[in-house]
DNA sequence: GCATTCACG
DNA sequence: ACGTACGTGAATGCG
């Protein structure tokens, strides 16, 4: 299929300027915009696979528009000298990459577009339209999408007319009224004064044109009125210079544009010269797959057979040898989803089975090569697939590869690890969405056998053409043991803990609930009465409203919407009114009601009597887990009222134990290891208080001298270490200013010197290969390391120190985790691994294993990972998993 | 669907 | 000058 992209030159050379940190090669030449706009190139590539490309450029400075309005980009900066001598970089560039570039005296870049456009339209040609300047939204329709740069370049986001539609209320030419009333100061439009896009957003959705708007001011009032009626000239004028020009005498075609894909061979040597070495590595994968996705033979017919009585004979002999198997669900608990059908495939033939055929006695064959582990699996999400078959009383074992977990591990950031998500980085096209198939939310319907078929073994065939791709990609990022031998193995032991559950005791949990519903019931009358009016006390609006709007307490902190109300905010309002202190006792018991009664009484199942959360391993940048329906890793323990929480979770069998076992400052230990800070090693192998040790190097006093308040302080600044720290974000956290956090961090760094230059060292590399990494090899990639905006880059370079701590502590679990399950099985053990807590391992436990796991588990836990300084776990039981503190 | 708040490590 | 601590999920209100 072709496949045209139009690049507004200018503006994305502009973006791509200031978007990046000044940049030189070694001549001096200023090379940042031309390096921003190649990896957005690099990136239309990968992700479009274009058989046409064109960037437009501007030509000359005066164009028609300055006739009849000479102030046209008037007041404008005059272009940064850094900026003009990368033009010709740049083109040279597009030159060796094979794009075709268009300029034409007197005319802007819209305006080339604009006509190209035009002409797509009239012949029915799909083409996207790639630019920073949101007036060219007015070109968008059924065949022209628009990406607009959002953050810089760094962004991508495609605009339709429907998307505009839901994005503004308007249709694409009306976006050209909306500049009309709004203006534009950077293209010196005027518009209407003191209408800016929501007046104009407004007076559109009423009016639908400048036009209609002006001959209707009859029907306006006020200020708004007179505003309107005395720059009426004006608003017609910009809608007029805002109009892009669609009729450019052009004389190149189609053909011009021509992409015939990179030539490496002159892309590479052009990289090369202007030192982008990092964009070197990106052109190999940009065309390595570009070839991949040239071997597929996008549209190769596939054969499938839905599997009957009558045909299964045939599938039957070939089990032996299947491996691909894709298990289609609905629902997001895969603890309650049900089964859509499953597609087995040899590569051959797809074989799609539906749930009914699949618990008929015919397919007793089927089901005990999905249950045997003999017999390896590969597939997408095999954890959740595992848990959905077992759901609807099917056996699951033997997953071998898994593309969604590989998806994951190749970029944790990804949000969107869905099998399409994942088929189209490597070019694998899809035919249809889920959406398109199913329909969405209420629409939700099966669609026809044949045609469930039909989708899901296409799904079958992605997977098989992903598996090799991905495999290649795991080995050349060095995460092929953390793949086989850490995330697979856990996707499997996940599940079995996800089955077993933990016994909830629900009277407990009822009598807790009522507890809660007289303190909230007497707390809530209180609050009423002091306030002189019954209001919702769940919205922070109204609550504002009382607090700040009728008490006239002073307002400490906004949020976007109006009054911040949290608790910080509370906190520093008690002393001014007794109500105060009320609403900060009804918010946490109300908390707790809600999210944990009520919400966890939810979630008990009627079948086990137990809850079954639901591990994610694919969701955190990190590497860490998160748990889902319900969430068992914030079960509170911070307050006593809270915490007994806890004590409704119990061991699912008579006279056992919860036993639980956690990591004893595993982050700072992980620290000590990876900056190999000689002070921080010492103070663990020694086993000392951290925040105490902290505290008399900071300060430079003797143990018996740390106060409180210092160790208070000094685990703060621990905290902050880990967080990748600022004085700020310290500040924020001790109350002080930023100038003693700054000086407490100087401090720690002085006597923690190995821990400053690993921080230092983390950043460069960063910078340099725009990515971290755990111990184990896991990755995080940071696009905004090298921002030119301070907020984004320090985002990602607080997120380079703190992800190679966070996420080893998370390999180190994770690894305990797969230890812990083999030694229970090697040793027989009964007790049961339950819950993971990011530090933190919860078992069950018969009696007589008691004494066995007080050993084991710390055991295998401090040997998960050999590091330059201990791994401590520590362990406590009880009766149930409050006792077990 | 997004914002706010708050529970955890 | 810039103005955030790192990583999550659930409940609620509101447009």
């Amino acid at each position: 299929m072709e496949k045209f992209i139009l690049i507004d030159g200018n503006s994305i050379i502009y973006r791509a300027f200031f978007a990046m940190p000044p940049l030189t090669n070694s001549s001096g030449l200023h090379t940042n915009a031309v390096y921003g706009f190649t990896t957005m190139l690099l990136r239309l590539l990968e992700e479009h696979k274009p058989t046409h490309m064109m960037v437009a450029f501007d030509a000359g400075k005066v164009t028609f528009r300055h006739e009849g309005y000479e102030e046209y980009k008037g007041g404008r900066q005059k272009t940064p000298p850094e900026l003009s001598e990368q033009f010709p970089v740049l083109k040279e560039l597009l030159t060796a990459f094979g794009i075709a570039q268009f300029e034409l005296s007197g005319y802007e870049a819209d305006d080339i577009i604009g006509t190209l456009t035009k002409r797509a339209d009239e012949a029915g040609r799909e083409v996207l339209v790639v630019t920073g300047d949101k007036d060219m939204l007015q070109l968008a329709s059924e065949n022209v999408n628009i990406a607009l740069t959002r953050k810089g370049v760094s962004e991508i986001e495609n605009y339709g007319p429907k998307e505009i539609e839901e994005r503004y209320g308007l249709s694409p030419l009306q976006i050209i009224d909306l500049k009309g009333l709004m203006g534009d100061p950077s293209d010196n439009i005027p518009g209407v004064p003191g209408v800016g896009e929501k007046t104009a957003l407004k007076l559109l959705h009423q009016f639908g044109s400048v036009e209609e708007v002006l001959s209707n001011t009859s029907e306006l009032k006020g200020k708004m009125k007179e505003k309107i009626e005395t720059h009426a000239e004006d608003a017609r004028l910009s809608k007029r210079l805002a109009t892009i020009y669609r009729e450019v005498p052009l004389e190149k075609t189609w053909d011009d544009m021509v992409f015939g894909g990179i030539q490496e061979e002159s892309a590479a040597p052009a990289l090369a010269k202007l030192e982008f070495k990092s964009l070197l590595d990106r052109l190999a994968f940009t065309v390595k797959q570009a070839d991949a996705n040239e071997n597929t033979p996008e549209e190769e017919e596939i054969e499938t057979v839905i599997v009957t009585e009558e045909n299964i004979a045939e599938l039957l002999p070939l089990l032996p040898g299947m491996k691909i198997v894709h298990v289609e669900s609905r629902g997001d608990n895969p603890h309650h989803a049900a089964l859509i059908g499953i597609v087995l495939t040899d590569r051959e033939k797809y074989y799609f089975i539906t749930p009914e055929m699949l618990s008929t006695e015919a397919c007793a064959g089927v089901r005990e090569w999905l249950g045997d582990a003999e017999y390896p699996k590969q597939g997408y999400d095999l954890h959740r697939v595992d848990l959905v078959l077992h759901a609807n009383g099917l056996p699951f074992a033997g997953a071998d590869f898994d593309v969604h977990l590989a998806g994951y591990l190749l970029d944790p950031t990804d949000s969107n690890q869905t099998l399409w998500g994942v088929a189209s980085k490597y070019g694998l096209a899809r035919l249809q969405s889920d959406d398109e198939v199913f329909g969405k939310g209420a629409k939700y319907k099966l669609p026809e056998e044949k045609v469930v078929c039909e989708y899901l073994c296409r799904k079958a065939e992605t997977i098989s053409r992903l598996i090799p791709l991905q495999q290649k990609d795991l080995e050349e990022t060095g995460m092929h043991e953390l793949f086989y031998d850490l995330e697979m193995p856990l996707s499997r032991i996940l599940a079995d803990m996800e089955k077993q559950g933990i016994k909830a005791n629900v009277d407990e949990l009822k009598a807790l609930g009522s507890e809660f519903e007289q303190t909230i019931a007497s707390l809530v009358a209180k609050i009423y009465e002091i306030a002189g009016t019954e209001f919702n006390l769940n919205s922070p609006k109204q609550l504002g409203e009382i607090l700040f709007d009728k008490l006239g307490l002073p307002v400490i902190k906004k949020t976007k919407t109006g009054y911040s109300t949290d608790a910080e905010v509370l906190e520093k309002l008690a002393p001014y009114h007794e109500i105060v202190q009320h609403i900060l006792e009804y918010r946490s018991i109300a908390k707790l009601q809600s999210t944990y009664v009520e919400g966890l009484l939810k979630e008990i199942s009627d079948k086990t009597g137990k809850v079954h959360t639901y591990y994610r391993q694919t969701i955190a940048a990190t590497g860490r887990l998160s748990s889902q329906f319900p969430n068992l890793q914030n079960i509170p323990i911070r307050l006593e009222e809270g915490r007994k929480i806890r004590k409704v979770f119990v061991p699912s069998e008579e006279n056992w134990y919860i036993l639980a076992a956690d990591y004893s400052q595993i982050e700072l230990r992980v620290l000590a290891h990876i900056s190999d800070d000689d002070n921080l090693k010492e103070a663990f192998v020694h086993d000392m208080d951290i925040h105490t040790k902290t505290a008399m190097d900071v300060f430079g006093v003797e143990e018996s001298a740390v106060d409180s308040n210092m160790r208070r302080s000094a685990k703060a600044v621990n905290f902050g270490i880990v967080y990748g720290i600022s004085d700020y974000g310290l500040s924020q956290n001790l109350n002080i200013t930023r100038k003693e956090a700054s000086q407490f961090i100087e401090q720690y760094f002085d006597v923690f010197k190995g821990v400053r230059k690993f921080m230092d060292d983390i950043v460069k590399q960063a910078k340099q290969d725009g990515y971290v990494t755990t111990l184990l090899g896991r990755r995080r990639y940071l696009p905004e390391i090298n921002a030119s905006n301070f907020n984004l880059r320090s985002f990602a370079e607080r997120t380079a120190m703190n992800t190679p701590i966070q996420g080893t502590a998370a390999d180190i679990i994770k690894l305990a985790m797969v230890h812990m399950d083999a030694a229970l099985t090697e040793k027989n053990l009964k007790s049961r691994m339950l819950l993971q807590v990011h530090d933190e391992l919860v078992f069950e436990v018969p009696e007589e294993e008691l004494e066995i796991m007080k050993e084991l588990v710390p055991e295998v836990m401090g040997k998960a990972l050999e590091l330059a300084v201990p791994l401590k776990a520590e362990v406590s039981f009880g009766r149930n998993w409050y006792e077990a503190k």
